[in-house]
DNA sequence: CATCGACTGAAACAGTCGTTTCAGTAGAAG
DNA sequence: CTTCTACTGAAACGACTGTTTCAGTCGATG
């Protein structure tokens, strides 16, 4: 990847942080970004390929975070608060936008460049959840359940918080899981 | 609404529930459900509308399902079974995946035709939630956190059972979950 | 200086999009 | 029979899509 390359990604990524992915055009974005569609797709491949690699440098975002929480056992108590601490962020929001639109049009269409980004991330974040987990937990039919029903509670809350911006009840609610 | 006007806004519903909403497109859906596009506008003015008119019918049957859960107060922990089972059903998965689809369409772009449709749903959801609750419990701060906190344990197991089908495990995790 | 590879601008290509124009057909009402 | 309303088919419109063609420019290497 030249460094002409990374630059752009760079600049694009930005930009669909801000106008989304779902109907992201060349002509506009490469005007956006003192580019030309010419010059995408010599550098991508492709619309395609320049989606998936956007999709990429998002995860790498996420990733970020899911290094944030660390490996330790610290527990899914104290993991959830972390995680629902760095969702929260108001400078997290149009990251986690196109996080739920590619989510969602990962399962609508399963092809292309958005195949399996779903399935993906859940078992990207349960392996995190997972490693939080005390050791003796961790490989229990019962931990799997806990660890799913963690993700699930954050990711629910997500959706929540990113229609409705309600921090304050949101966070209310997570407050009352116990994660014993 | 003419009764050709009906008959093809569920021949379109049909479709959409196989095809998604992401990509429509006036003439292959018309092809598809033995029409055209020069009627599909004259009967429903504009795509845009066409769309507000399809996401409608959706709620319709999401409607349904909350009228079966009931407003009778049974508790929130029954109340999150019953949903449970409806959103696991097999049959519902379309609906949902529109469900989803039109959610993070409308966290992105929130006007058009999708406007409102996140907070919407949210809002419905909660209320239905509400009537589940105990009158005592129903108006005070914990019982709106409890309700939220259901919400989104509700909404994050869906996200899950979309993108990997795993019913087992994640209805373990709902299992795993003490509406005490 | 010549040559090569990386990069780019302008324009065209074939296709799809939502929408409109025009010209009807069918059935009920006067 | 005429007139009105509801509805429909065929074709075109202008705008936009991803992609390709052709013709370069520029800097480094031989």
């Amino acid at each position: 990847m030249s460094e002409r390359q990374a630059e752009l990604l760079e600049a694009a990524y930005r930009y669909v942080l801000q106008h989304g992915l779902a109907d992201l055009s060349l002509r506009p974005l490469a005007a956006a970004i003192g580019s030309s569609p010419r010059v995408l797709l010599f550098l991508f491949g492709s619309k395609d390929d320049l989606v998936r690699a956007l999709l990429a440098r998002a995860r790498e975002d996420e990733l970020a975070l899911l290094g944030d929480v660390g490996a330790a056992p610290i527990g899914l108590a104290r993991a959830v608060e972390r995680v629902w601490a760095w969702l929260a962020a108001e400078e997290h929001r149009p990251l986690l936008r196109v996080w739920v639109e590619a989510y969602a049009r990962s399962l609508v269409e399963p092809d292309g460049a958005w195949a399996g980004f779903a399935r993906a991330t859940v078992s990207d974040w349960l392996g995190v959840l997972a490693a939080c987990q005390p050791a003796g937990e961790r490989d229990t039919e019962q931990g799997v359940a806990r660890r799913t029903l963690a993700l699930a509670v954050l990711r629910g809350a997500l959706l929540d918080l990113l229609a409705t911006g309600d921090e304050k009840r949101i966070a209310a609610a997570i407050a009352e899981q116990r994660m014993h």
